[in-house]
DNA sequence: TCATAATTGTGATGTTTGTCACACAATAGT
DNA sequence: ACTATTGTGTGACAAACATCACAATTATGA
């Protein structure tokens, strides 16, 4: 468990012992009980998150109150209000633990101390940047082609283990249907 | 207009005259006439674009054989399947002309090279697809939390011009409604 | 310039989805 | 074990949006 980060590195550019002590040097553990907030909207946001166990959700309260989901992250996940984040402002968004989660985090310098220092890391941090901004557009496209009884379908085969960890009142407000409607789409 | 994407990469990192003469050789440029491909669905994925002149959509064709658009791309912004670019496979989308076009096209090769070779772009990459995922967000953001009508006007305000370039089934197809209730929202 | 194609507006109608209301089930905390 | 809280299912109705049909307007090209 205690590798995890390293394998997940891995999986783009090999690392030695060494060069994986220096990466982690820059991150720290945190831990969260069920239903913290790790980020809450108007506050600012020093750090970028992996997911070591547990999830997340990342949402945004509208003025009406809902909640609005825009991702769940899960293990091996990087979440934050990346907007907040990268541009040193105020969150418009919170990021709430559903179930006890550990994270390791890396505050704004690190990341890019990390980047600038070990290229390694830049290429890995693009890589990531990159993979995240073709989900983001898969999933635009599930909004722009399909109705809400195919995207839950789709949600369901991309992710059924979501169905087990999370209420359905929150896959509602990812999918973007009430939660009466959801109810009715799965039978 | 020679140097717009000189202008566009010092946004985020000063160049040398030979620094910014190194990039360019990466890039070739190329021209496309109105309604021009430069991607087909199904159809292979060498090349990223950046926008001198003119306007694309970047859409995909569904299984009804419906358009629909997942962007727009305008002067000074870049453009592919990404997903086809990056990993090398058939491309889903298709990337096609509104207007008359000038791009500077990169193929994956030169712009893993100009990565590798030349830090202050790598740098840049990093930050252009950070935005990229930002602004992603912002899109399902849209779609999770605004009516057909509140994304209308949301567009109207952030890209009025889109109104004059571009017909408004085009814009229907990118907001995610019919041409019909396009119409009925803008009075 | 003229004919053709592409785009736009609008009514009538049906489908999908949201909202409100309430009962019931599951979960968490003491 | 027992409340309080949180989550779920379902009916009745309203609102948002899609679809079809057709007329009117605006580009486009030989």
């Amino acid at each position: 468990m205690g590798d995890r980060l390293r394998k997940h590195i891995e999986e783009v550019v090999p690392l030695s012992d060494d060069e994986y002590a220096f990466v982690l040097s820059h991150f720290s553990k945190e831990a969260y009980g069920k239903n913290d907030f790790i980020i809450q909207q108007g506050e600012s946001v020093n750090h970028c998150y992996f997911v070591i166990s547990g999830l997340l959700k990342l949402d945004y309260n509208g003025l009406d109150g809902k909640d609005h989901i825009i991702s769940f992250a899960m293990e091996n996940w990087w979440e934050s209000d990346f907007a907040a984040f990268f541009t040193q402002t105020k969150a418009q968004m919170s990021l709430q633990c559903i179930e006890e989660t550990h994270v390791l985090s890396i505050s704004l310098n690190n990341y890019n101390k990390l980047a600038a220092d070990f290229p390694k890391m830049e290429y890995f941090f693009l890589k990531k940047s990159n993979a995240g901004h073709i989900a983001s557009q898969r999933r635009i496209l599930s909004f722009l082609t399909s109705s809400a009884k195919e995207r839950y379908e789709q949600l369901l085969e991309q992710y059924p283990i979501l169905f087990q960890r999370v209420p359905k009142m929150l896959l509602a407000s990812y999918l973007g249907v009430s939660r009466e409607t959801l109810s009715r789409l799965s039978h």
